[in-house]
Parts: C-alpha cells; structure tokens; sequence
DNA sequence: CAGTGAGCGAGCTTCCGCTTGACTT
C-alpha cells in the first residue's frame, strides 16, 4: 500500500495524475460531492442555528467505504478543486475519513503537468473553514428556498411541482418572453435599394433612412426617378475582426447548438467522452484561461502550420460574473492533433473545440470597407454602397470568417451614375427571439445564475416538470407590399412571407404562467433576476470572514420564511387563476375556466358548499377548445365544450359509442375499448365515421396480436412485443423470438415485473 | 400503455451543485 493517498474529485484526472507522482502515491477520486443532505427531509434545524445534517449520499456509499479503507494506513492529500464547491468536497471527504480538516494536507492545481503537480505537493496548505462555510450557506439557502417553496405549490396550484432558486427564474424569464412577443406590435417601413451604372458595372446601394409607408416609397420613387445621382464622397476604413476567447461550457454549448445543431445535453454528453479520451481538458468550466503549456504549444502549431505573422499568444479575461476560475478554459489536450473522438459525433465536436481554441492563440483579421455616399439631385436624402475586401485572413483561417468579399466597381468623386432600377421593400420590427435551450444558458450565465455543471439538468428539470417544452414552430403568412420603378411608373406587388416559424424554441406552458404569476406575486424577491447575484456578493463575504454564514442565513430567512406562511392565504380560486365567463343560456350554470389538478379546465356550476352533501348537484368539467388558453378563452368557445362526452350512436352489434378529450387527446369509447381519435373532432364526428374508425382499429389490433393464452397474452407494441395479463406489462428480451413465447415462459415474466419508474 | 377533474385518505412529491456510470427508450 503506498504511503500517500491523493484525492480529487474526477477519476480520469485521478488517473492522469496518478502517472506523474509515482509509486508512493494511490490517486483515488469521490466522484464529487459523497455527503449531502437527506434528500427526503429539509435537514436543516432553522430554530438551531441552522444546523445541517449531512449523510453520504446513497450513491456514494461505496465510494466513501473505497476511500475510508484506502486511507487508513496513509497520509491523505486533499486535491479537490480550488472552488467553494470543491473546498466544501474536502471537508465532507475529512468527515466521512474521520480526519481533522485543519490539520489535513490540502492542495491544489489549475493544469495536469508534472511541474503543477510536484509543486503542488512541496506546497499544501490546509482546508479553508470560511469558504466551506460559504459553501454550506450556499447549499441551505437553496434547501431552504427549494424545500418549503415546493410544498406551497402543491398545495395551491398542484402536487409534485418544484421551484428553486435557479429554476424558478429560468422559466420565468421564457414566460415573460412569450408575453413580450405575444404583445408585440409590428410596425413596418420600406426599405428603399437601387442599383446604378458605375462605368459599365452594377453599383448597388441603399437609401439612408427608410421611408414609413407605401405612400411616401411611392412618392419617393417617382420623385427618383427624375432625379440625376452623383457620388459625394468616398471613404475607406481599416477594420480588423479578433477572434473569439477559447471555450467556456456555456460557449462551446451555444456554438454547438449553431454549427452543429447539438442540444445542450448534447454537447456535454459528447464532450464528456472527449475528456474521458484524454482528448480536451475538463468541459465544466466557466474560464477562459489558457495554462502557459497550452499558449506555448498553440504558438508551435500555428508558427509550424501557418508562419510566425499568424501567432498571437492571447490570455483572455473571463467574463462570466461568477467564474470560480478552477479549470482552464476548455482546449484540446494535444494542439497538434487536428481531429480526434471515435465517432462522427465526436469528431465534429473535438474539431470545433480544436480550432476555437487555436484561433484565440492567432491574429485578428484586417479587413479594408470602402463606403461611397451618393447624392441625389433636388433630395438631401443619400444613398449608401458598401464594399468589404478581406486584407489579411488571420485566425479565419481556422475559425469562421467564411464571407465572400464584395467589391465595388472603380468609382470617383463627383462621378454621375445613371440609375438602372430601384425598388422599396417592406420590411418589419421583430420583437426579442425566443430562447433555444443554448440561449438560455446564455442569458443565465448572464445572470450569474446557476453553474456549468448545472446548465444542462437545469434544462431537463424544467422540462420534465411541465413548465416548458421545446417546439418548432409554423409561423403564419404575412403580406409583404414591394414597390418596383419600371419605366417610369412605379408597380406595386405584394407577396407572401412567413412570419413567427421557429425551430427547437423553449415555450412556456399554462403550468409555467400560473406558477410563475403565483410565485412573482408572493415570493418576487426571491425570484427577482438580481437574487443570485447578491447573495454571491454575500458569499464571498463570508469567505472573505466579514460575514459568519448564519448571520446571512438568518437575514434571508427572516425575510423569506414570513412570505411562506403569507402565502398560505392564497385561495386556490386566486392561484389558479379562476376566472368566470358567464352564465350557461340553457342552465343558466356558471361557467369558469382554472387551472385544474391536470391542466386548464372549463367547469360548469358550481362545486356543492356541503362537501358531504352528496345529493347535491356536482360541477360538469371540459377541457379547453383547441388553440385557447386559460386567459383568452371566452363563453361562446367555452360552451359546446360541455356536450362532451357525447353519444355519437350505435355500432352494427348495438354497443353505444361516445367521444371525449382525455388526458391524451380526443378518443372513442366503445364498451370497454378507447381509440385515439387522430383526424376528426369528438364534437362533430358521425356515427358512420365513427364505425369506420372501429373497424380500422380492430383490424390493427389483429395486428398486433402474437398469442393468445387467454389468462395473458402476447402483444406487438409500439415500443416492441411484451406480455401482458391485463394489468402488468413485461417486454420480451430482444434475444428471445417473440413468437416462440409459450403461456409458461409468458406467466414466468410476467412473474418478475419490472419495478415502474414515476414520470 | 394510459383515458382524470368530487369521493376516503395515506403517502408521496421538492432544491442546487459536484461527479460518473447503469439503465431505458
């Protein structure tokens, strides 16, 4: 056993480390975070100071068996990251090895080189208590918010609904986006171009300012048209284009997202085994920075490859407002490898990172522009040409910069150009775009709210919880007015544009709008965009020791824990945002629309007071009409909602079929059978259709039909064959013929069902 | 595959940040 043990927090940087330091040393990893608090309780006494209780974490039970038994008999060396988050990971490393934290050896390196490393170890300090306890300040406050504000939504709005710190911000602010576009006002204006005879050679410009409507593009074009054109002046700017800093995770996950339509989780998932190759440093990070290493040996490649006028050796500050500075920026291990990874995925990927980051080690690009102002006669209204001719192409010669030039044709001052054509086109104000997942990330980090590590989960978490849904969308046609000088008259034609298609968008769901309301209206500090931001100002007072973690704990706690118990005077009718529409003509019943248990909902009359009167007539419930929502939908719409479910008739053998929207759409009832209804509405389908749509579905489901033992069953599914008795549902391993299944081997998997996973 | 909205009510849900597999779909 060796005398040393080393820990640090990922097992491949355990392993890249452990070849550096020789026999004496075992390098093991905790694989993060092994203690935290219980996941079932709040574990935190807030009446006793706030005293957390901490257990190692159920995955982490072997790990921390793993590391107790290897530390026993050597001096343990404490390597986790030089982050809150890390110097936390030692300490709780130091409790679960029963060890004394300010008596242990702690170190730390920002790159995995044998000289960082040997300095590292002639160098330990021991563990820093005030930035553990900013740490845990951190932890307890997002307990603390996470844990009680949770529970008041399902109580007011419904059950199983989470809100946190992070999340709860990050839906809020694709819920106030969409209100921003679903407000927004277009206004319109013409953009007026032309094209002139430079000497033989097409001249194109375009007018200064742009005209406000089809009026005034009229006017200005006839009046052009009698109009003589000089050029008044020439002007030619120097421009250069720098490069871009190496990547960060939220950078490189906003590019891959661009350039190679990856998804965030994407992206990390790919990037994860590039590391684990040893193919680029770590890909959690949120610095820029470039070890000295890595600047030499980018310096090499580019001088090699391209010539010494090329290399740029660059540091980049890092802008991100919470950067813990514990990694490099993310770089390839090995800069003169062009590509690497297994497969195309990876490959594309690695190659991104690779010229990324050798291009922040090149020289800016230099462009020439050449702008040339052209009068018009009896207007003091200009047109303007631009031109662009790349002079020195710089680090686009590996990243970007894919722009053809464009060059105007040799012209000089005082020169008249005849007009060949000119046209106005009408042209729109956007409102803001809709967040894609890599945006969000973007306007997160922004923020300062959450961490890399946490980007990609933060995603999923709000999607799984119903508050978000990634979609594409059509967009809807628009006329587009275009004015057109021919021969001295000006035509006006009109054509269709798509306006609003988007791809892969983050849209909110009623579900998001009524907890965001809720949670704006009674808990708008803590979901304020500037909440993280101060409390990290607090943080690093208290790892500065100007401020003890409970003292902060407390400040917060005083002001949050009173919102909590005000909260509780909410009526549901206020959460859920009830509104009445009217009153039924034929019942003369109101008629409300809410956010039910299970989604916006259209009732009718209302709910018994007596709940234990059970004479009493009950509330009729609909769902909401296609392309409504809870605060747009009106009586009229509302009303025929309620004939369902509806009786639609009879089939052939005399069994009553009626339709109804469930939780999955609109269906078919047929005795005990439901069939999804696809292409006709439950309100307006007919008995013959209805018959038809039976008929379809039974003889699919003869399809499908493998075996038939009568207790159970053997089905083709869409997810493959499985067995089922009725009740439970087992999948047929893939090596087994489905159709081979005899009744024992069906009721013997049937016997071992798979244990169900909540969605 | 599943097809509610009350009812009887127990038991459950939930945070953020650090790290990888083991596991479906």
């Amino acid at each position: 056993m060796p005398k040393n043990l080393v820990i640090v927090e990922s097992p491949a940087k355990a392993k890249t480390i452990a070849r550096y330091l020789g026999k004496d040393f075992a390098v093991m990893s905790s694989f993060g975070h092994i203690r935290d608090l219980p996941k079932k309780d709040i574990g935190v006494d807030v009446s006793n100071g706030f005293k957390p209780t901490y257990q190692i974490s159920q995955d982490k039970e072997k790990v921390a068996a793993e590391l107790r038994k290897a530390s026993k008999s050597a001096t343990v060396w404490l390597a986790s990251d030089e982050d809150r988050e890390g110097e936390a990971i030692a300490w709780h490393v130091c409790a679960v090895l029963d060890i004394d934290p300010e008596k242990t050896k702690r170190i730390v390196f920002h790159e995995i080189t044998e000289p960082a490393i040997t300095a590292a170890v002639a160098n330990p300090r021991t563990i820093d208590l005030k930035l553990v306890h900013a740490q845990q300040a951190r932890r307890i406050l997002d307990r603390l918010v996470g844990y009680e504000l949770s529970p008041v939504l399902w109580k007011k709005v419904r059950t199983g609904l989470s809100a946190g710190r992070v999340q709860s911000v990050a839906v809020r602010l694709i819920v106030e986006r969409e209100r921003e576009i679903k407000d927004f006002k277009h206004a319109s204006s013409f953009k007026v171009s032309a094209v002139f005879n430079a000497g033989g050679h097409n001249l194109e410009a375009e007018l200064e300012k742009k005209l406000r409507n089809t009026k005034n593009a009229r006017e200005f074009l006839l009046s052009a048209n009698k109009a003589t054109f000089q050029v008044d002046d020439i002007v030619q700017k120097p421009g250069s284009r720098s490069p871009g800093a190496p990547f960060t995770t939220s950078t490189l996950q906003q590019e891959a997202s661009r350039r190679l339509g990856y998804s965030v989780r994407q992206t990390m998932t790919v990037a994860q085994k590039l590391y684990e190759h040893g193919h680029i440093t770590y890909m959690r990070t949120d610095s820029t920075n470039l070890s000295q290493l890595a600047v030499n040996a980018a310096k090499e490649y580019v001088v090699a490859t391209y010539g010494e006028k090329y290399s740029r050796p660059t540091q980049y500050k890092t802008k991100s407002k919470s950067a813990q500075q514990a990694h490099e920026a993310i770089r390839p291990t090995h800069f003169n490898k062009p590509s690497a990874g297994t497969d195309s995925g990876q490959k594309k990927l690695y190659e991104l990172i690779w010229r990324r980051a050798l291009a922040s080690q090149m020289t800016p690009a230099s462009v020439q522009r050449t702008e040339a102002t052209i009068a018009m006669s009896d207007r003091t209204d200009k047109f303007i040409a631009t031109g662009e001719i790349l002079v020195f192409d710089g680090y686009f010669k590996v990243y970007g910069g894919g722009k053809d030039d464009k060059i105007l044709p040799s012209i000089e001052k005082g020169q008249q150009l005849p007009l060949k054509s000119m046209e106005a086109l009408e042209t729109f104000t956007r409102p803001a775009s809709r967040y894609s997942e890599a945006s969000l990330v973007k306007k997160l980090e922004e923020l300062g709210i959450g961490r890399p590590s946490t980007y990609a989960p933060t995603i999923g978490t709000i999607q799984d919880r119903g508050y978000i849904e990634k979609k594409d969308l059509d967009g809807e046609p628009r006329k587009v007015n275009q004015l057109v000088l021919k021969n001295g008259k000006v035509d006006e034609l009109s054509q269709m544009s798509t306006v609003g298609a988007d791809k892969s968008k983050l849209l909110p769901t009623q579900l998001a709008e009524v907890v965001t309301d809720f949670l704006v209206k009674n808990f708008a500090s803590v979901i304020d965009y500037d909440f993280t931001a101060n409390a990290e100002g607090e943080l690093d007072d208290i790892a500065d020791g100007k401020l003890t973690w409970k003292e902060m704990l407390d400040k917060f706690y005083k002001h949050f824990h009173p919102l909590i118990k005000k909260s509780e005077n909410v009526s549901r009718a206020e959460a859920s945002q009830e509104r009445k529409l009217g009153k039924d003509p034929k019942s003369g019943k109101n008629v409300f629309v809410r956010y039910g248990r299970y989604g916006p909902v259209l009732q009718l009359g209302e709910a018994p007071k007596d709940k234990k009167d059970k004479e009493a007539p009950k509330p009729h419930f609909a769902p909401l009409p296609e392309g409504t929502t809870l605060d747009d939908v009106t009586l009229m719409q509302a009303i025929p909602m309620f004939a369902l479910p509806r009786i639609v008739g009879n089939t052939l053998k005399d069994e009553e079929i009626t339709t109804n929207i469930g939780r999955f759409g609109p269906y078919l009832k047929v005795g005990s059978a439901f069939i999804s209804l696809k292409e006709h509405d439950p309100l307006k389908i007919s008995e013959a259709e209805a018959r038809k749509v039976i008929i379809s579905k039974q003889k699919a489901d003869s399809k499908k039909l493998l075996a038939d033992y009568g207790e159970v069953q053997v089905l083709n599914g869409p997810y493959g064959p499985y067995v089922t008795d009725g009740k439970i549902n087992v999948k047929i391993p893939k090596a087994t013929d489905p159709k081979k299944i005899t009744e024992k081997d069906a009721l013997k998997l049937l016997a071992n069902p798979p244990r169900k996973k909540r969605r």
